[in-house]
DNA sequence: GATGAATGAGGATTCATTCAT
DNA sequence: TATGAATGAATCCTCATTCAT
């Protein structure tokens, strides 16, 4: 007698599982057993429902980057009257926003980083999220700057969020008001 | 008597093992024998040179941090000359060089990083790079900027610095000429 | 579902093996490989019911001190109309049965003793075995002779005991008639 | 150029520090490596003047047995005067005596024992302590009583001393003067 | 669907020993 | 004689995975 509806319920499960875990024990301590103790079920079932250990680290990295491009739109739709340097700032606050609202999220992207340099798919992945963030950066400078410029500016902010999330990280968390103070001084330098 | 100069020899040999494993495999990758096999010599050495694959790990951090800074020493010796932004920037090339002269430094360094969220040593290590580059960086601006500004600009330098590195590395590399480039048209924003 | 009520057949089946193997190639020789095989399963499942090499082996010593124990209220029990020497002979008898139901505890036992020298958790468990062979025959003596002197020969019967177990792991095995007709003859010079 | 002498100074020193690193740390804790440092001596001469780790070992079990026998034969001749059950009595002091002027001994005596059970030549050494312990007490059993009563007596006697030892070490130290007192009693009662 | 049982491959580490010096 | 360098074998243990139930 299958239970109708169980993977909607078991995966994001198990994914905030394998959240937690990472954040609180890295990723060499996210083993299957501690992902399944804090997720309250057998490990076994980490296989059934994602065919392994590596199918939940991927699908926990896309929960991480559908989750903030999802966050991020719904701040755009929300502020679309804004203009000029402010639409451009609601990408930078809600960058440093999402780590605020789930603070484990910079160990565990930073370890999702760290992993791609070695892993084909996980590098692919944290392209998408690049491409994506610069992506969305430029169709907002584009606006106000030639898109040569646009272009150059995107990947200073973007290089600004990493290294300043990179950063954080050293100090168990992000100075979000701090950080989004100096890029909009940076901005403002770069479009009067 | 046994041979001797042993450990001047063994040890940057294991460690360069080290890099170059990490390099090639990532972290969970690079275990004692993957090391040793690197390097030519029995997994049992590591035990006896650094008490362990932990010891061989931290040495080989702070070697890699001790590197960047002697080559910096070095560089703002040669370019004691320069002033202003020039200064700056000499601080900005070297952190590329130091990846160019040795491009696997890139994935290892990151590599650091994702393992200081968890071990205590490894993030005083890191905050030691950390805070030492910032500290360079406000020793120079200070020179054409009020101090609190000029820390303001070192946080934003350091963090181009490391938001590059971290993008860059998902390309296989930094573009050190565009990296400077775009770093020195910032500071000339800031500056003039 | 899983299989159900396996610890009860695994656990006893495990410390029997650890008992053979110990016997059979000492402490040192009794690697999990060799109790593993000796069981028929793998090394890693003394792990998964023990937690550990060190939890198998307390558990075994534990089994040993229960069994004797048990057997010791059996016959007890078994001689309730016995009185004066006959009843302190039931337990001096024990002790030698103990070891012939089992030829293999001789070795056992005295490994365990070495190792009760270094580990607390052991030297703790032997004192019990001691502590509980010695009241057990204050019990019986106090009814024959007053609380002082009942105290010195239950020590000397004690000492008899484990001094013959010893002499007679030497030999490899015990000879229990002269072994009691030795004790029982001390006894009744001392009773009379 | 061989330093003469050498090995009359090296290996009591090794056997030595052998006893104290097996008395602190147990046999599995005694290795190679830890005795070495206790004499202040690379690990490796072991080899070079006992031919291996066993070698060393068995010449500190034989130098137990030896010295122990040295103290018994002096303190024989020194109570040759003595005649019955006081004869007898030096050699149960004695027995206690030893563990005392080294309380060391009780622990390592143990583990050579524990050894006995699984090495033929441990269990040859065991044997000649055993015998030569008994034989003596024969020796001077049988000025009183007739032989076959000594042999028993003898053997008692021996047991005794050999629990008492055993229980001792788990006190941590044997109690010389209650353990004498009760085989003395033991002795009075048997001969009268 | 879900579990605990069970495993095999592989992890770091320890150790006695050998060897060149 | 004495050493530190070096090693290979063996240790316990961990882990992701599979399987019967």
């Amino acid at each position: 007698m299958p239970k109708v509806g169980m993977p909607a319920i078991r995966k994001p499960q198990l994914i905030q599982a394998a959240i937690e875990a990472i954040d609180e024990r890295g990723f060499s301590g996210a083993t299957v057993s501690v992902i399944g103790k804090k997720a309250g079920v057998s490990p076994a079932i980490i296989n059934h429902y994602f065919g392994g250990k590596n199918g939940l680290l991927e699908e926990t990295m896309k929960s991480l980057i559908r989750e903030f491009f999802l966050l991020l739109k719904q701040e755009l739709v929300r502020g679309k009257k804004a203009s000029g340097i402010d639409k451009v700032m609601i990408i930078v606050k809600t960058s440093f926003s999402h780590s605020q609202t789930q603070p484990e999220v910079v160990k565990v992207w930073m370890g999702f980083w760290a992993l791609a340099m070695h892993s084909h798919v996980f590098l692919r992945l944290q392209r998408v999220y690049s491409k994506r963030l610069k992506t969305a950066l430029v169709m907002e400078l584009k606006a106000i700057l030639d898109i040569q410029k646009a272009r150059e500016v995107a990947h200073i902010v973007a290089s600004l969020i990493d290294g300043m999330w990179l950063r954080g990280s050293l100090d168990g968390g992000i100075n979000k008001s701090y950080s989004t103070k100096l890029i909009r001084s940076y901005l403002e330098l770069e479009i009067s």
